[in-house]
DNA sequence: AGCACGCCGACT
DNA sequence: GTCGGCGTGCTC
């Protein structure tokens, strides 16, 4: 009797979203046993049988193999990369996300794992009938049989620069005169940042007879290093604003040496000290939080728990507390914080208290760390998992606690690719585990809280601020008074006040560069970037005019750039700006500032944060950055020199974010033995965000919030379907919108079910342009249901098959930023 | 996306 | 007649 054969469902690495499905493939009989699902494999796909990796999603055994199905080739990894379980959340990321199969692969499997490979072609040992052979074949054939080195035949035919010979190739294989060896190789190389120095050859013979005659952009490189010594590829492209093609032209040449900055992160080293976190001593409200949530956490049944707790009250002590109980049954944690706070610091506290059993997933790890804790993690070695958002996919089993701290923090949210939430996904694995969900914050995000009040989670508070340090005298100015100028009367008052006492300052506004605008008075407009619909901004540092959407920088000649007129008009103000008029009012005070263009690196962030601790400057001045992050405890005053934009940004959460980030710039000081003063500037001094983040009240402006939420019908009243739209051409991207959206409410038509839904649009972006390209969107206020996502999931179905349409690209987001 | 098939015009 | 332009459609 004939025995059956397997047939592998596969998804594989390049299909797009129009095309993503679950391929059914030929499992070879000597693979019987190796290919399983979750096992990575190398199959011919589309018309030419390219060679792509695939991932295999299950088995089935059947009596007979269907027709028109291809044998997959081999597999490419000896053990499952993806257990059941992530399998399941590939298809739950699929469903509602929008993304295709691979991109949730990809996301779920660390990407020093992934593939590149490459072909290699050999002769085979067979004699050659010359004359079946048309003359491509035949010097092809030819230098193959003269090459010494399988390196001098894969430069030779190299396919990405002749295509034709692809032909010629497929041709000879199928004679069987050439073979075809697929190489797979693991991925290699790191992730971390390039530096620069000068090369030593260089150094030793320049100004010397024989040296190299260098141009003018070259040269302005040489200086930039000669001042800074060594410097990161980006910093270098913006002082001196280079591409990286001319970096890699004098690295070829020799001038330059680029190597490879080791991260800060592998500093940690050793554990220096145990503790066991049963003698941390929790005070009252800790304790009610700790036993409540632990409670929770026995019961082995899925669900969610607020710990809404004001900042400084001490929440990470009970995070220790309950891992260190959830251990202590058997099972295992998640940790999830913001990018901002998971220090060095931060690790090796946690490493006094659960030593080697944890592990740290974050961007800026190596490709061999990330590939290191995977392993380790999957492997059981690890049974305490803290990182950044990807953190949730950690292949950990037996999950008992995930906790996400800061939940209200936006960047638990992805903008690419798969377009997840982490907390979406955490509510899923908590699911799949029986496991508690504890979301911590002070402010934690409106529909959290809304849930959390309607008793969907538990909710547990704590009001009181650590050692009972007390809230800070914040002060609102109005800056209609201030006769124009930057910092207020008030604020500099105080600022000198606290330098005379040897306390620090931090300054806060949301705009970089020197001014925010250069505006031409013959053209009555601003200096705007060509490819983006916003103005320029001035950087004095370099002389230069550059864009924070795109990068474009011009010189800053004095003349406009259209009209040539030499009448232009500088306002706005940026972080340079303000540093320079610190450095006039207050010569004696160091002024350290940290915003982008500073701190290209997450090193010299943290370079930044140690030295401003350690006293080596009196005034921090930076972009929201700043906001979070570490507590600095000689810090007695903080001033927002200017938000005011960020409440007025277009998006339904901008009030949110708002609050959210003034409450912790005011908490930020005072954190000491000494109490702090905050002062907001502001030309909307009676804004209920403002007035309310000053008194730290959350619970109100929940309440004031909510009730927008409602009357407007925002989330969580309901959910949020944006569909973005953008293309290189305009009418382009017009021409898309409207035809997803008609295309949309056909489908939907269609249905037998009505799908409450309002479509508001399609209408351009808030930046219209960015990049060259044209934005459009298409906002979908509805319920996330199954029925609405296949609505969505079909019409971009559609779409992406619609030929008229390939010159624009699309995405959809389900309760994602509106954005701008 | 990338590749093949197929249906038209230019050239040997 | 054949070579090659790109419009159309499919990917197990």
């Amino acid at each position: 009797m004939q025995t059956d054969v397997l047939v592998a469902g596969v998804v594989v690495s390049n299909a797009g979203y129009g095309f993503d499905n679950e391929y059914s493939y030929l499992v070879p009989e000597e693979f019987r046993g190796i290919i399983k699902p979750g096992v990575r494999v190398l199959v011919p796909f589309g018309k030419g049988n390219r060679r792509t990796i695939g991932l295999v999603t299950k088995i089935n055994t059947m009596p007979q193999a269907p027709q028109r199905i291809k044998k997959l080739i081999r597999p490419a990894d000896s053990e499952p990369v993806l257990n059941a379980e992530m399998l399941g959340l590939m298809h739950w990321l699929k469903e509602n996300t929008f993304c295709s199969y691979f991109d949730a692969v990809r996301t779920m499997v660390p990407t020093g794992m992934g593939f590149k490979f490459t072909n290699h072609y050999s002769l085979a040992k067979v004699p050659i009938d010359y004359d079946s052979l048309n003359d491509h074949e035949r010097r092809v054939v030819d230098f193959m049989a003269m090459a010494n080195e399988q390196r001098e035949i894969d430069e030779f035919l190299n396919t990405d620069e002749q295509p034709q010979l692809k032909k010629t190739l497929a041709s000879l294989v199928d004679k069987g005169y050439i073979e075809e060896n697929d190489i797979l190789k693991r991925k290699v190389g790191d992730e971390t940042i390039k530096m620069l120095r000068i090369s030593d050859s260089y150094a030793e013979i320049r100004g010397s007879e024989g040296a190299p005659k260098l141009t003018e952009k070259q040269r302005a490189v040489i200086r930039a290093l000669d001042d800074y010594g060594c410097a990161s590829v980006k910093e270098i492209c913006y002082m001196t604003s280079s591409t990286a093609a001319l970096i890699k032209r004098m690295v070829e040449k020799g001038y330059v040496t680029e190597y490879q900055s080791r991260v800060l992160r592998d500093t940690i080293g050793e554990i220096t000290e145990h503790r066991d976190p049963e003698c941390i001593e929790l005070n009252d409200e800790q304790q009610a939080a700790f036993e409540g949530i632990n409670k929770l956490a026995e019961q082995g049944k899925a669900c969610g728990a607020l710990l809404f707790g004001v900042t400084g009250s001490g929440k990470t002590a009970v995070f220790f507390r309950l891992i260190d109980s959830v251990l202590k049954r058997g099972k295992n944690a998640i940790m999830l914080v913001p990018e901002i706070s998971l220090t060095p610091q931060m690790v090796a506290k946690f490493k006094t208290y659960f030593g080697s059993e944890i592990a740290v997933i974050h961007s800026s790890l190596s490709l061999g760390q990330r590939n290191d804790e995977f392993t380790r993690i999957r492997t059981g070695k690890a049974r305490i998992v803290i990182g950044t958002r990807s953190a949730i996919f950690a292949p950990l089993e037996n999950i008992g606690m995930i906790i996400i701290d800061e939940e209200g923090e936006h960047t638990y949210k992805s903008e690419t690719a798969p377009r997840y939430h982490a907390r979406d996904v955490a509510i899923q694995r908590c699911g799949n585990h029986g496991a508690v969900l504890v979301m911590a914050s002070a402010t934690p995000s409106l529909e959290t809280y809304y849930y959390a009040r309607k008793g969907r989670f538990s909710l547990f508070e704590m009001k009181k601020r650590y050692a009972d340090a007390v809230l800070p005298k914040v002060e609102i100015v109005d800056m209609s008074y201030e006769g124009g100028s930057i910092l207020s009367r008030s604020l500099s008052d105080k600022l000198r006040l606290t330098l005379d006492k040897g306390q620090q300052a931090i300054l806060l506004l949301n705009r970089r560069g020197f001014n925010t605008y250069v505006s031409c008075l013959e053209c009555k407009k601003p200096i705007s970037c060509p490819n983006c619909s916003i103005p320029l901004t001035y950087h004095k540092k370099n002389n230069k005019l550059m864009c924070h959407y795109c990068g474009y920088s011009m010189e800053n000649t004095g003349h406009c750039p259209d009209c040539g007129s030499d009448h232009l008009h500088t306002s706005g103000i940026g972080t340079q700006k303000i540093e320079s008029e610190l450095a006039e009012s207050f010569p004696d005070a160091k002024v350290l500032r940290m915003d982008a263009d500073t701190t290209f690196s997450r090193y010299s962030y943290e370079e930044g944060f140690r030295a401003f601790e350690n006293g080596e400057y009196d005034i921090m001045l930076g972009t929201q950055m700043i906001a979070k992050g570490l507590n600095f405890p000689n810090v007695t005053l903080v001033g927002v020199v200017s938000l005011d934009k960020a409440l007025f940004t277009g998006d339904f959460r901008s009030y949110e974010r708002a609050f959210s980030l003034l409450t912790q710039v005011a908490g930020r000081c005072g954190r000491g033995v000494i109490p702090g003063e905050a002062v907001l500037q502001t030309f909307v001094p009676d804004h209920f965000v403002l007035t309310l983040a000053a008194k730290q009240d959350y619970v109100e402006f929940y309440e004031e919030e909510i009730a927008l939420r409602k009357a407007m019908i925002y989330p969580p009243f309901c959910d949020i379907c944006v569909i973005g739209f953008s293309s290189q051409l305009e009418s382009k991207a017009i021409e898309a919108a409207d035809w997803f959206t008609k295309k949309l409410a056909e489908v939907v038509r269609r249905f037998d079910d009505p799908i409450p839904l309002r479509a508001l649009g399609p209408a351009p972006c808030t930046l219209g342009r960015i990049n060259g390209k044209y934005r459009y969107r298409l906002i979908l206020k509805c319920r996330n249901t199954p029925t609405l996502r296949a609505a969505v999931s079909r019409t971009l179905i559609e779409f992406y098959k619609c030929a008229e349409l390939r010159q624009a690209s699309v995405y959809a987001d389900i309760n994602g930023d509106i954005g701008l």
